[in-house]
DNA sequence: GACACGTGGCC
DNA sequence: TGGCCAAGTGT
């Protein structure tokens, strides 16, 4: 068993040779390494790279970012999840052209202070993109530590969280943040993962106390999760002369600003087809009735398992050349009719993207 | 402190 | 299959 001391040596001698080809790891260019740490948040870095590379395309610098329409920003976004992200990431990328003169500031409390980043972004934008000294502790780095300092407390909460944090600053060799950090999260991502560590493969196994104790498996301590509970949902696509009923969700809450099929909740003991035409109604005023089953869709959330039952809707007795009607909206801010060649520029949530996969298989019916 | 906030991969 | 988890933040 070496001493601890040899910690960070061994980790930055192994992350020399081992690091990941990540795009921004090229030239470090700070508004390059913001974006990757914003999709990274709670996204394993293998689903980061593509939309990371096809945002950089679509807006190569924060000027560019900052002119962008939220529409725009959230297209690019689509699928990804977690969207307040790219609603905070477009809002301080205005702060920053407004206030910071168009150049990402280095100050940690400044980057801080800026939407959507919080102690672990700070640090990590400070440390990868300026080389500053400071830490930057994610789930990755929880789970390192606590297994390298047999930390026997839960480390999702606070009280091990500051002992994972005290030691990490403790172990930060002074002048290699940048490689410190990155060395810690591609060690958790690689070697050192939740299920299966690699061991074997490990440069830090000699220094690491949970592995000296054999006591691996229970570091870090876990919380208990919460239940997940399944969700029964109606989701109605109404097609009318040629066109789709779609609308835009309200800014605040899930989804807030995505655009998506009107639908909700089925009640107990209601039927999925009478659940859409009673949703649709509620949210839009129209008086609908259900053409055909399109789809049923199960989508996998945190706390949710829903079960997304998509149904073709008509408005009966509307003649094709009259013109299509406006409707009372409760649940959105704005609507729109457009045609099935148009819904691919609109950011839906991924449960209705889904939908309008199977939809362009499905529009022949009428 | 607890909860909302997405999604897909893994076993 | 279904539960767990991820380069967290805001309220």
């Amino acid at each position: 068993m070496r001493d601890v001391a040899d910690f960070a040596p061994l980790l930055l001698h192994w992350f020399s040779s081992h690091a990941r080809a990540l795009p921004w790891r090229r030239d470090y260019d700070p508004y390059a390494v913001w974006v990757s740490e914003i999709m990274a948040q709670q996204t394993q870095m293998d689903r980061v790279v593509d939309y990371f590379n096809r945002f950089m395309a679509r807006f190569p610098d924060i000027g560019a970012l900052a002119a962008a329409p939220e529409d725009a920003v959230l297209k690019a976004w689509e699928g990804l999840g977690y969207y307040s992200r790219a609603r905070n990431l477009l809002a301080a990328a205005r702060i920053v052209q407004a206030e910071h003169g168009g150049r990402f500031p280095a100050d940690f409390d400044a980057i801080r202070a800026l939407p959507g980043i919080g102690d672990y972004t700070a640090g990590a934008v400070a440390s990868i993109a300026f080389g500053a000294d400071t830490v930057a502790v994610d789930a990755n780095v929880l789970r390192v530590l606590a297994r390298v300092c047999d930390i026997d407390a839960p480390v999702k909460e606070p009280a091990g969280k500051a002992r994972v944090l005290a030691v990490a600053r403790s172990l930060l060799p002074p002048g290699r943040a940048r490689d410190y950090n990155q060395a810690l999260m591609e060690l958790g991502a690689l070697v050192c993962r939740p299920k299966n560590p690699d061991c074997q493969a490990c440069p830090v196994a000699d220094v690491c106390q949970a592995r000296h104790l054999g006591i691996v498996a229970d570091r870090p301590v876990l919380t208990k999760t919460r239940d997940i509970t399944p969700l029964l949902v109606a989701t109605g696509v109404l097609f009318q002369a040629g066109r789709i009923f779609i609308q835009k969700r309200l800014p605040a809450g899930a989804w807030g600003n995505l655009w998506e099929f009107p639908g909700g909740r089925i009640e107990d003991g209601e039927m999925p087809d009478a659940a859409i035409v009673r949703e649709f109604a509620e949210e839009t005023a129209f008086a609908t009735e259900v053409a055909a089953k399109l789809a049923v869709i199960r989508h996998g959330y945190t706390t949710f398992r829903v079960t997304l039952h998509c149904f073709l809707l008509r408005l009966p007795g509307h003649a094709e050349a009259a013109p299509l009607p406006a409707p009372v909206l409760t649940a959105a801010q704005e609507s729109r009719w457009v045609l099935p060649g148009e819904l691919s520029g609109f950011a839906f949530p991924a449960g209705h993207r889904k939908l309008i996969d199977q939809l362009a298989n499905s529009l022949w019916i009428l």
